[in-house]
DNA sequence: CCTTGCGATGAATCCATAT
DNA sequence: GATATGGATTCATCGCAAG
């Protein structure tokens, strides 16, 4: 139920920790998905996921600007190195959207994990498209350091049906809901330690706090590190 | 409301087909997955994907040997010639299971298509696994030949979540659930033409004619072609 | 306190126009 | 000609203000 956050970048962070000191990769990396058109991925994530009038509500974030060759080559540097860092039979979790999900389990195999599956995160109530099936769903890519011990309880027994944090109350643009991330760190044993290197708003630790594991996040804007920061400071009150 | 199914091999058929004659591709090729080791992929079927003492349930379908690369090769060649047949801007609706998803996006897009999304198909009871996430999704890719008219009804306005047909019930092995295809071939305009060049049960020739869809299926196998066809021909009865 | 109504929103997508 | 920008579009939901 402790926590650390790093306030830096991911790649840089990972490399000064030790072999084998964390539990769990889980974590949400800039997608550098969102259009079809090159422009549609080098404009500032501001305007690039929202409406023009609602433009100026949440901070940019950076490192969303990457075609699908570089964001495969980036994805398995990192992935790299965090491999040295996990421990044995450690479950690897990528959050990423429909555009990116066969990079992510290309990048995910290239770091030397054993893919294992892909798991829906459903929104029960997506923008519709007419004449289209809506995309209503983001994706859970996910897989082991090697061989993963088969006892301890079952997870993902229904289908992952969560509402995305509502947009007066989420502090990142692209904030996950923190009851679809308690769901995902209960498959680390309690009191393990989940690592999540691009922590935005800091969701996964509060998942993290909230069911008993420890949390060590990274984050490189100084602006979300501080919004991290000040939530996780928060919270053990509102346990009390 | 008309239907036609042809016994036979699927990139024969298609080759005898005239240009831009069908509104739409919704099929279910064979996955050729069901395993991390070469003697999955080369068994029997019906060994394959069934317990022991149900192996004699399912006859044997083909198709269901080929590697990643081999998938992608075969996926390519008959997605090209239904390139063909397709009118523009007709949708293209493939299955896939985790495994196979991403090379399924990439022959999607060899055979010339435009990749537009991913939908889950979650069942709402998956087999648990110790100490991992379940399994409980198969996946729809799916595209369209060129551009896409913006107008007609919007689809998969909530997640697809439904049971698989019971096996009390169920023809083929891998059959899909009626009322999911009937959410599926609603995306082609009613009188609209839907070609299955993987027909098995039939399965989706049923959602076309409750959805008023005109069908055209191909299966190769004697076995599951009558199967396909004794189920369509009961068919009208049952509207009454 | 509860109900009603209005307005804003969405890891979107497409096309027309401008550079 | 290729790339960048701006505007229009979809509707169930939630927050908030008004009654």
């Amino acid at each position: 139920m402790s926590y650390y956050l790093h306030h830096g970048e991911a790649l840089a962070f990972i490399r000064t920790l030790p072999d084998a000191c964390v539990d769990a990769l889980v974590t949400d990396p800039p997608y550098s998905s969102g259009g079809q058109y090159k422009g549609d991925r080098t404009s500032k994530t501001s305007a690039k996921y929202q409406r023009n009038d609602a433009g100026k509500r949440f901070p940019d974030f950076s490192g969303d600007s990457r075609d699908q060759r570089g964001y495969l080559a980036w994805c398995t540097v990192w992935l790299s190195e965090v491999y040295r860092v996990l421990r044995e039979g450690a479950p690897v979790v990528l959050f990423t959207d429909w555009r990116q999900l066969p990079t992510t389990t290309d990048a995910l195999q290239c770091g030397g994990f054993t893919w294992r599956g892909v798991v829906p995160w459903n929104k029960p109530h997506p923008r519709p498209s007419k004449g289209r099936f809506a995309q209503g769903s983001e994706f859970v890519v996910w897989g082991s350091k090697g061989a993963m011990a088969d006892d301890g309880p079952c997870h993902a027994l229904t289908p992952w049906i969560f509402s995305p944090p509502h947009f007066t109350r989420k502090i990142h643009l692209t904030e996950k809901p923190v009851e679809l991330l308690r769901e995902i760190v209960r498959i680390v044993p309690p009191g393990g330690t989940v690592l999540d290197l691009f922590t935005g708003s800091g969701a996964t630790g509060e998942a993290c706090i909230r069911e008993g594991r420890d949390f060590v996040g990274c984050e490189l804007s100084a602006e979300y590190y501080a919004l991290a920061k000040e939530r996780l400071e928060r919270l053990p009150s509102l346990d009390g």
